[in-house]
DNA sequence: ATAATTGCAAATGCTTTGCTTGTGA
DNA sequence: TCACAAGCAAAGCATTTGCAATTAT
């Protein structure tokens, strides 16, 4: 119910509870990933990541960011985003649904949250016999 | 206003009328768009075009079924959408925005509309500073 | 006539994978 | 110890592109 304050999140315990192993590279990226929730909502994709990994530790290669990314998502621990026109990007997962919305020029993403749209598509799927599993939800904006 | 009746489109007439040189080949992939409609809302991929092509044009290519699509998105008179997991497929344009809801048991997808999501979406993009451009949402459900 | 379009195959960009070596629990 | 993970390079897949030959207007 509540919100998870971003700077409670410890991604590495988390990733221990949930029985994964630690590696030196996984903690890496886990880091890197929780740094960019302070990073005011930066929504890196995999290279990114891998950018930003390969000044710390010179060795890892893009292979284990993909695999590593993949098996955090299969974990519900981030989220994968195939925004328009472009590769996966990731966030770390919260509490709560959030939709995006994008700004077109500058491709800054804006996360919000809006209750009557969470009901509406919940009532949108019933009314057609169907039971709201996933759904995405993305406004591609321009500043007035 | 109106409904654009899906027998009442003539995608041929309407790429004539914008201009577009009409190959044998764009005549071709245009028919077999406009046929899909009537096969209640098949929103096919490049691959599916170009099967259904091939058997009738034996020398067509997929790079033309690419070019092509992508042509008659520009002109707006396709749509593409890049649903979850999956190659870009594409549907006629119609006057209306509509958004999808996916079984994801059976691929199936149907065509909604809904107002007040409609305006949800202006109304949010609003609140944000922004103009609304361009949006999709899709819901991803199982039958109950 | 001639600028645009095709077919082909090669190239691209993102992502995955096979295999050998390395390592966390 | 030993099942799992990493690194590397090769493969995969959807899509794009360069170029010479073809075609619509």
């Amino acid at each position: 119910m509540s919100k998870i304050s971003p700077f409670a999140i410890h991604l590495e315990k988390i990733c221990q509870d949930r029985g994964l192993r630690l590696t030196d590279q996984r903690k890496l990226i886990v880091r890197l990933l929780e740094e960019t929730i302070s990073d005011t909502k930066f929504h890196p994709d995999v290279d990114e990541i891998f950018k930003r990994a390969i000044k710390i530790d010179k060795k890892i290669s893009v292979a284990t960011v993909y695999r590593t990314v993949k098996l955090l998502e299969e974990h519900g621990i981030i989220e994968k985003h195939e925004f328009k026109a472009g590769k996966a990007r990731y966030e770390v997962s919260t509490e709560n649904h959030h939709d995006h919305l994008i700004d077109i020029n500058s491709g800054e993403i804006i996360e919000f949250i809006d209750d009557d749209i969470e009901k509406l598509k919940k009532k949108i799927a019933n009314k057609h016999g169907y039971e709201l599993i996933d759904h995405r939800l993305e406004l591609y904006c321009k500043k007035k």
